[in-house]
DNA sequence: CGTGAAATATGTATCGT
DNA sequence: ACGATACATATTTCACG
């Protein structure tokens, strides 16, 4: 189980996790070995899903996002799961929720302009017989994009 | 500008940031001190917005995922600001997107159960005069989660 | 869990293309 | 201007108490 300190780690490495393991240390009030034992055990346990970079959106040219919800034709397996593998499969679907109610799946999708998602809606939505009906949500500023998570204390 | 190898290095790190420099350089040809000094470099130009761990949703407790679509009465900048602001205060919103059209704000809630989300509705959403209606899509799974973005080539 | 020592990585300076 | 080699510094990692 998590006590204090393994939690406190965890949160760290979740807002930042550039600092060293000498600077984890400190801020949990551990030296560096015992620190580093504890990262590398909740390594293992599987708490820390991966580490990565989140790149500044603006510097890499102009983008768009999208809250895309699409209703099927049936809410049979198969049919959800072949639309939730083609969401899954498209580099602008950068999130898919499947949802109850009305809607089934709800996309945050990213493109660098209006022409990439006609194409997207052509490939992904349009192609599939069992979409019935989708609505687009344009988003004129994300205002909050949060990675972290509650692990409590 | 960002050349290929540049381009190669924030791609990499985007994916996967728990590597050393000494590999990370292998992996785009170069050697460490070089790999280095392009790192630094993308680093204080601000490509890079921070490095952080994705844990594992699921070793927390339980959770739910809730989008969230919210009317406002008015289009008012004040209106719109000061429901912007809560939204982005609220610890159980995890991301916001201000949408054009019927619906002015689309929310990723998380929580972990229902009385939690009913909270955060009479906190944030019928505390505000200013909203008029909003609908809530329980997202019974979160089938993709990606934070990496296009950097080109 | 902490201390101290060995292995490894990061960071700097210099040189070469 | 950019990358490679060599060297200094800092961190990670292991053995022991």
């Amino acid at each position: 189980m998590l006590d204090r300190i393994d939690r406190r780690i965890l949160d760290q490495l979740q807002r930042d996790c550039s600092l060293t393991n000498v600077q984890l240390a400190e801020s949990v009030g551990l030296s560096p070995p015992a620190c580093l034992k504890r990262v590398k055990r909740l390594n293992d346990q599987g708490y820390i899903d991966k580490k990565v970079a989140i790149l500044a959106p603006g510097s890499f040219g102009p983008y768009l996002h999208m809250v895309v919800e699409v209703e099927l034709t049936s809410d049979q397996r198969h049919v959800n799961h072949a639309f939730a593998k083609s969401a899954i499969e498209s580099k602008e679907v950068k999130q898919c929720y499947q949802v109850t109610g009305e809607v089934d799946f709800v996309l945050i999708v990213m493109v660098p302009d209006m022409p990439s998602y006609e194409a997207f809606c052509e490939r992904v939505l349009y192609a599939n017989p069992d979409m019935k009906k989708f609505r687009t949500l344009i988003s004129i500023r994300r205002q909050k994009f949060e990675t972290t998570i509650d692990v409590g204390e």
